[in-house]
DNA sequence: CATACGCTTAACCTTCTGGTTAAGTGAAGG
DNA sequence: CCTTCACTTAACCAGAAGGTTAAGCGTATG
């Protein structure tokens, strides 16, 4: 299981340590010993981890002389973010009236639709 | 650790199956035996799946008789989607002026070339 | 009331995960 | 050179994950 690319960057963001080494990488490239400092784990764990962001490409690395840089890539979040995105209408109560307009058609659910009343139409 | 909130929800959304059953209640709600049937795993198999996902506050359970329906409740989703809107910035071409300056100050400039001589002058 | 139904729990198995320490690789440098 | 440094790989371990079948439990129902 957890195959697909979707999965791969999910598993990969479950773990806290991967999140912290994202935040970290969000603020500028660091090479394995500077992200292992701030981390109560062993380097060889480190190298694993990064490893995993790396399968799941949220992370590219470039070699140096013996050093080897980490870089935040950050696609992979814009598709898990937009497969979240889907649901946002179960908790956003600001829907544009577009988003509300989908909505109602993804969940083809006439009586849910409380903007269904609204004459206006999407411009 | 994988302990927290946050993590308890990326793991959940690891598994496709699990990612299934939220976009099928997403549409109703629906008993255990609703949800197994468009997939190929036995009942069992996907009551674990709802009480991860129920650990994960993702969904919402209510008996009914000798039924048992699955609701979804998406604040949990919310909460992953903020954490990944953090490195929005990092995607979206459409940034504000101000967005992208602030990216350009924290990216902190050409860290790789740098890099060949010094580590520590990656920040 | 007996039985079937809906679902959960138990027991078991295999694979994955995340950590460790120790050894290996390749570039820097005294 | 030959050591040191940065990092990876190997070998190992404990525990979690996800699947199975079988059994248990409570509610409908013929």
């Amino acid at each position: 299981m957890a195959g697909d690319q979707l999965s791969a960057v999910f598993s990969a963001l479950a773990d806290p340590t991967r999140r912290a080494i994202i935040a970290e990488l969000a603020e500028r490239d660091a090479t394995v010993t500077e992200l292992t400092a701030p981390l109560s784990i062993s380097m060889p764990a480190v190298s694993r981890h990064l490893k995993v962001l790396e399968r799941a490409a949220l992370i590219s690395r470039s070699r140096s002389g013996k050093w080897r840089a980490s870089h935040l890539e950050a696609a992979p979040l814009r598709e898990a973010a937009d497969w979240i995105a889907r649901y946002r209408r179960f908790w956003d109560s600001s829907l544009t009236r577009l988003d509300a307009h989908l909505a109602a058609v993804q969940a083809a659910g006439p009586a849910t639709d409380r903007m269904a009343d609204d004459p206006r139409e999407l411009g």
